[in-house]
DNA sequence: TTGAACTTTCAAAATATAATGAAAGAAATT
DNA sequence: AATTTCTTTCATTATATTTTGAAAGTTCAA
C-alpha cells in the first residue's frame, strides 16, 4: 500500500466512523484530511482531494471550527483562509467529547429532573415501575456526567500539574 | 405532568437520543416503552403504543434483542410473543458499550493496523506527518479498547467478586 | 469606487434511511 | 388437513439528511 492509498482508505473509514456517531460523513472526512496532513489546507484543497461542492466544503468546515476541532489559519501574503486540525489525538477525543454531552447527555439530564415530578397513585403498578425506572436512570447519567467532565477536564489537569511539577 | 404525559416524554427523549447514537429512533422508543413498563408487552401492545406498523415493531424489536437489550418471553396459555427489557442500567449500558465497540472500535482498529504497513520515502514530509497520525491514533484506539473492555466485563466481574466475597 | 478574489448562503436536487402494509410463512388448534 | 392466529419478509412509499452550485455577500487592493 502507498501514501495515496493509504490517506484515501484511512479519510473514508474515519468518514464512515463519523457517520455512526452523529457526525456527518463530509465533516468526518475533511477532519481525517486534516489531521493527517502536516500544512494547512485551502478550501480549493480540500474539495480537490475529496470531490466535494464549495457549499459542503464551507459549511462542514464552519463545523469542525465549532467543535474546536480546526482552526483557521491566515498566512501572511495569502488572499485565502487556510485550516489546519488539532492533531494531538487526546486533545480531539475531549472535544468530542464535550460537545458531545452537550448535545446527548445534558438534554436527558434536564428532562429526566422534570419526569422525578410526574405525579401519580404511589401504590398503581405502572407509576412504581415507572418512577423506579426513572430514579435509576437519573442516577446512572448523573455518574456518567461525573465521568465525562472528569476527562473533559483531564487535559487542562493535565496542563495545570505539569506546570505545578515545574514550580516545585 | 400525569403518568401519561411523562411516560410520552420519556420516550420521545429517549427515542431522539437513540438517534444521536447511530440506534435508530424507532428502536430507542420501543426501549424506553419496555424499559418503563413492569410487565411484558406483545407485539400489538407496542405497535399500539407507539403508532407504528407491525412491521417495523417486528423488525425494531429483533434488533433490540440481537443488542441483548430485550428478551422474548413465552407466557403460558397465550399464542402471541411478549417482550421484556433488560432493566438493570448498568447491564444496559455494558450490552450498549459491547455492541458498539464491535461496530465501530474494532473495525477501525483492523483498518489502523493494516495503515502502519504503508511504504512509501521516510524522508517525505507528508509522509512522516501520515505515519505519526496513524500511529498516535492506534496508540489513542488501543487505550479506549482497554477501557472499554473492562467497562463491559466490569458486570462479570462484579457478579464474581461478590460470589467470592460469599465464600470466603 | 470599481472589480477581482474569495467566502457564505440557501433553495432545489440527490441520496440515504426508515416505515408501511400486504403477502407469504409458521405454528398451534380444531 | 384445513383453519385460525400470529410472525416475518420485502417491495414500495415516505421521510430525513446531505450535497450541489448559482447567486449574494464580503474583503481588499488599485
Amino acid at each position: 500500500m502507498n501514501l495515496a492509498e493509504a490517506k484515501a482508505q484511512f479519510i473514508q473509514t474515519w468518514g464512515s466512523l463519523g457517520a455512526q456517531w452523529g457526525i456527518n460523513r463530509t465533516m468526518a472526512q475533511i477532519h481525517a484530511l486534516l489531521l493527517i496532513m502536516p500544512d494547512p489546507l485551502s478550501a480549493d484543497d480540500i474539495m480537490e482531494e475529496l470531490n466535494i461542492s464549495r457549499g459542503n466544503t464551507n459549511m462542514n468546515v464552519r463545523e469542525l471550527i465549532n467543535w474546536g476541532l480546526v482552526e483557521r489559519i491566515l498566512i501572511p501574503g495569502e488572499r485565502k483562509e487556510f485550516f489546519v486540525a488539532e492533531k494531538d489525538i487526546w486533545k480531539v477525543a475531549t472535544y468530542i467529547a464535550r460537545e458531545r454531552k452537550k448535545r446527548e447527555l445534558d438534554p436527558i439530564m434536564k428532562v429526566l429532573n422534570q419526569l422525578q415530578q410526574a405525579e401519580g397513585d404511589p401504590k398503581d403498578k405502572e407509576m412504581k415501575a415507572f418512577k423506579d425506572s426513572i430514579n435509576n436512570i437519573t442516577k446512572f447519567a448523573a455518574q456518567t456526567d461525573k465521568t465525562i467532565s472528569a476527562f473533559i477536564k483531564s487535559e487542562e489537569n493535565w496542563f495545570y500539574s505539569s506546570l505545578i511539577k515545574l514550580i516545585k
